[in-house]
DNA sequence: CTGTATCCCAGCAGATACTG
DNA sequence: CAGTATCTGCTGGGATACAG
């Protein structure tokens, strides 16, 4: 528990303990926070697709398929709110917005650099995990 | 859902790669199954508690302030399937159940501490863009 | 001590339709 | 083109009670 101990709140609102230690400032959002928000279920996506350079709403859609327009803007909104995303609309005729990573969220790709190499040296390790489990486990 | 199907990019049927402009054929969407997954509530507490060395159910309990009994049960079950925990359980009388992490997990341990410290530092920055975009935006 | 089983609800997320 | 609005179903997760 090394790495959360120096000021990480395990669940947002947990009181101190072995596992929330937390030594934050009152207002400030926890590890958890900001991990909930990277977990969630497009966020990782549009970061990605974004990663190349500015990107318009209608590009994103193209690029992650199977998000819902309603997702899609609710997920920018956050990002965007998260300061993670700068949202810049030209008022031209049709309109054109267009998406770009802040400097902190450049610096968040590189963190999850190493989770998806962790993800992509692992994935047959846990597939064969879970068809294991499940065999051993029919219920 | 499943973790190996190939070509599975970001919604699980989508074409590989059109989520993953980066150079990566595999799809960097098992990031987003990975993500899912220690992203969901309690993961990354029970990873961290586990960190440590073997822990029994009733020390989660204790060290993770605020999950049930419940969600604790059921997350320890999913990190079991995902070949991250070993359940070792002793037939003694009270039983004793023992978690550890396997080695895959040590691994992820490893990426975890890139994102929590990215997470960590800019924790006061995610919070202070919330409260600007939440006054620029009050309706 | 280490779990299961059940009920229940808030919030996420899909589908669809409408608008500046 | 880039969204909003609305309805609705689904599931994660909390509370509680029971069991081996």
């Amino acid at each position: 528990m090394d790495f959360l101990s120096a000021g990480a709140s395990c669940a947002g609102s947990a009181p101190a303990g072995a596992c929330a230690p937390s030594a934050d400032a009152a207002g400030l959002c926890s590890v958890e926070d900001v991990l909930d928000r990277i977990g969630s279920k497009w966020s990782v996506c549009i970061l990605v697709a974004a990663a190349s350079g500015p990107i318009r709403f209608s590009a994103l859609e193209r690029a992650i398929p199977g998000i819902s327009r309603r997702m899609l803007t609710l997920t920018l909104r956050n990002l965007e709110r998260d300061g993670l995303l700068v949202r810049t609309s030209y008022p031209t005729v049709p309109p054109r917005v267009e998406y770009s990573m802040t400097p902190m969220a450049v610096e968040l790709q590189a963190a999850l650099l190493t989770l998806t190499t962790w993800a992509r040296r692992h994935q047959a390790d846990i597939a064969a995990a879970r068809a294991r489990y499940d065999e051993r486990t029919p219920g």
